[in-house]
Formats: C-alpha cells, structure tokens, sequence
DNA sequence: TATCAGTTTAGAATGATTCTAAAGTGTTGA
DNA sequence: TCAACACTTTAGAATCATTCTAAACTGATA
C-alpha cells in the first residue's frame, strides 16, 4: 500500500484513494488484461465503487505513463494489458478470450518498411476459433 | 454493369442500385479499404448518395457473403478490405495509413494453442510511426 | 493549516453503429 | 405482363462505449 503509493508517485501520479485501489489491483503480479467496464465489475465485487469517469481517466494515465499497454482487439471495447512487455496474443473474438504469448516470436518475410516511415512495433495476433 | 448484377446474384444477393454503385466502386480491380463513412464520402464524389444506413447494410452483407474482409485496427471504426486473400497490414493509427503485405509472411516460435481451441487466421499488424 | 493544482464525479455530449418501421423495388409464377 | 411478396432502402431514433464539462473534493506544499 505504501509501495502502491510510492509506485504511484514515482510514475507522476498523485496517489488518490481511487488510483491506490486501481493500481492495486491492476499491479498484485498477475498479468491482466481488462476494459474499463470489466475493471470497474471487479472493483466493485470487492466493493470498491469508482466513478466510470474515473476509471477511464486512470485507466488512460497509466497507459500514458506506459504502466498499461492498450489492445485494439475489437471496435467497440478497449482492453488495457498490465503486460507491458512486448509480447503477443491469443484471441477468441466469440468468447472474449485473451492469452498472453510472451514466447519469442519471430516474424519472416516482411517486405521493406514503405518510405519515410519506420516500424513502431509488430503485432501478431492469433485468432482462435471461427 | 452486368458483370456487377451477375456478381451480385451469384452471391445471393439481388442487385439493386445501390449495391451496384457500391459493388461497382470497391470490386473495380484496385484492392480498397474502406470504412462506411470513407466509402459515402467517395461515393459522394461520385455524385452516388446512398443512405449510411445503407452502406453499413451491405458492407455486412458483403462481408458475410465473403466478399470483403472485416479489419479491427482502432477502437472506433471499422475497416473492410477488399482484398480477400490471406494477407497482413502496415498501419499507422496517426495518418490513417493502411497499406496490404502481400508477400508470404512466416510467424516462428508460436507456443502450442490453447486446449480445445483451433486457430483461425494469423494476423500480423506492422506498426509505423510512434 | 491555508492554498492551489490536480483529481473525482454526475451527468451531458459525442460519434460510430444498429435498430425500427414505413415506403420502395427486384423477382417470379400465372 | 404484372400482381404479389419477400427483400431492400431509408430517415430518424436508439444504443453504448467513451469523452467532456464543470463543480466539488483532496493531496501536496509551505
Ligand atoms: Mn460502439
Ligand atoms: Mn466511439
Ligand atoms: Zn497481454
Ligand atoms: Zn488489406
């Protein structure tokens, strides 16, 4: 708690009652990936009520200070991933099903980067299922 | 124009107006992607005013007919591809920049799927810029 | 402890997409 | 040919994740 606190400060983040339970919970060693509703669910199983606006808010300053990784998986929900290693997915679109892959991967074949422009990162995603 | 109406009914789907001017303008040889607001405003253009309704009305169809590929590259719009063909992505998420990769990419160092689950498509999304 | 910048929040707004239901059209069998 | 009907189009409303607004609150600092 206060090493969430510290953690908190050390990253430019006032250590709010709100962004010490997020962390918390975001931060306990386990690898998650979560969207602000499925964040929000499970605070408040552990009755933690935060504001939506809230949890978005945080959700977003931890990503810009690079605690959180966002994945586009989907159009109409964000998943934010503690796993802020680079690495790559498992995903079922049908059953919400997200697995790290955090094995080496190695991608063959990629023709020269276009002009003027450079690689950011590379993303493999593995869809699973139909 | 009679090439269109023959496409269209051999996929089942009868061919009115308006998926005529849509079909004639993303099958017309050159690989697009396009989303429902991009492809009304180039139809536009082209003085072709066609309900948005519409235009995500047969961009599903066409999809689920098989004649366009679905691609989620940012959380708030949609992406349909022309091109069919197994194939992988350069993107930049700043300048809207989505360009095909059509060489034969290879993924190395997969760990094995998941228990119970198949995969269905590999997807390799490159990328650019910061 | 006063002060103030940073934070939280309810509720409104936004924007892509989907839905509704009414009007229009392609197909077809007689 | 054309009536009949299933399929399609469309305006406008609804949905829903996310963002915005502005007012109340709180952590940091001296
Ligand atoms: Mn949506
Ligand atoms: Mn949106
Ligand atoms: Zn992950
Ligand atoms: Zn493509």
């Amino acid at each position: 708690m206060n090493d969430i606190k510290q953690f908190l400060r050390s990253n430019a983040l006032r250590p709010t009652k709100q962004r010490i339970v997020i962390a918390g919970y975001l931060f306990d060693g386990t690898d998650k990936h979560v969207t602000a509703e499925s964040l929000s669910t499970e605070l408040a199983k552990r009755k933690h009520i935060i504001s939506l606006a809230t949890i978005y808010n945080t959700l977003h300053d931890f990503y810009e200070n690079g605690l959180l990784k966002k994945l586009t998986l989907s159009a109409d929900r964000v998943y934010f991933d503690t796993n802020t290693d680079d690495h790559h997915h498992f995903y079922s679109e049908k059953e919400q099903f997200l697995i790290d892959i955090n094995k080496n991967i190695k991608v063959n074949g990629l023709p020269k980067t276009p002009k003027n422009k450079k690689i950011n990162k590379i993303e493999v995603i593995v869809h699973l299922d139909k």
